[in-house]
DNA sequence: TGGTGTACTTACAAAAATGTAGGTACTTAC
DNA sequence: GTAAGTACCTACATTTTTGTAAGTACACCA
C-alpha cells in the first residue's frame, strides 16, 4: 500500500513544492491562483494597476465580497500589492508585485490559449441533430 | 461605461473567447482546467498515459468519485483521451490529446513555477501601511 | 473461502465557495 | 435633499464542490 502521507507532510519542510503531495502548501497557492476569480484578477492586473471598483467593472460577474476576498488572498500570497490613500472618498490601488508579475504571466498564457482555441474546444458535435 | 453584458453574451457567438465576459464559454473550460483536481490530472497526464488506479495513487488525496468526474469533464472538453479495453479486469488508459498537450504545457508551467518559488511565497511581511 | 484488484456508479453528507443584502462614513453632483 | 460613488465588512442563504461509503461484476491468489 502506498502511503499518502510522506515525511515532508509531517515535518512541514518544503524546500521545493510538490503539488501531487497531499499536504504541500503549494496546493493552497495553486488554489488561490486558479480560483474562479483569482485567475481573472491576475489577468486583469497583468494589464496594469486598478482600483477596486474598476476591477469589479472589468471582471464581469464578481461580487464585491468575492473580489475583496480574492484580493486579500492574493495579497497574502505576495502576488498583489495594495496601496490605500487615506482620503475621504477611499482610494485604493491594486497592482502586481514582481512575484505577481511572474505568476500572472503563466495564468495569462493559459487564459489566452483558451481564448484563442475556444473554437477547437468542447464537444465537437453538440448535435443530437434530428437531421433527416 | 463598460456593459457587463455584451451582444456576444446574448447571441452566443464566440469566435475568440473572453474570460472577462460573464457568459463566455471559455470560463467553463478555464474552470475545468483550474479545478482542484483538473490541474493535477493534467500535470500527471503530461508525464504520459496512466490508468485510472494509477492516477489515483499518484495524485495524493483524490477520491475515486472526483477523479472519475474530473476525467469525464476533461474528456468532454477534448483534453483527455479515454481508451478502454473490454477485458475481464477492466483496463482503461487515459492520455492527453494533442489539444490536451498544448493546454497541459501551460498548467505545468504554472505549477512548476509555484513549486520552485514556494520559499518566496506566503506572507513575509506582517502588515503594510496606509499611505498619505 | 476469503481477500484483493479493476474501473467505475450511485446515494447521501459535509465542507467550501460563492451570492445577496445591508451597513459604514463620508463627498460630490444634481 | 436625494442619489450616486468610494472601498470595504458582516450576517445569512444558496450553490457548488468535494468526500464517504457502498455496490457492481468478474478474476486471480492462497
Amino acid at each position: 500500500m502506498t502511503l499518502s502521507t510522506t515525511a515532508q507532510d509531517l515535518i512541514g519542510a518544503w524546500e521545493r513544492g510538490n503539488v501531487l503531495a497531499a499536504g504541500c502548501p503549494s496546493r493552497g497557492i495553486l488554489q488561490h491562483l486558479t480560483s474562479k476569480w483569482g485567475t481573472l484578477v491576475m489577468v486583469t492586473l497583468a494589464t496594469g494597476p486598478h482600483r477596486f471598483a474598476e476591477l469589479r467593472r472589468r471582471i464581469a460577474g464578481v461580487s464585491e465580497r468575492m473580489l475583496a476576498q480574492t484580493l486579500q488572498q492574493l495579497e497574502a500570497d505576495g502576488f498583489v500589492l495594495r496601496v490605500a490613500r487615506d482620503v475621504v472618498p477611499p482610494h485604493v490601488s491594486y497592482s502586481l508585485t514582481p512575484l505577481g508579475v511572474e505568476a500572472a504571466a503563466h495564468v495569462v498564457a493559459l487564459t489566452a490559449w483558451i481564448e484563442t482555441n475556444l473554437p477547437r474546444l468542447g464537444p465537437p458535435l453538440p448535435r443530437p441533430q434530428a437531421e433527416r
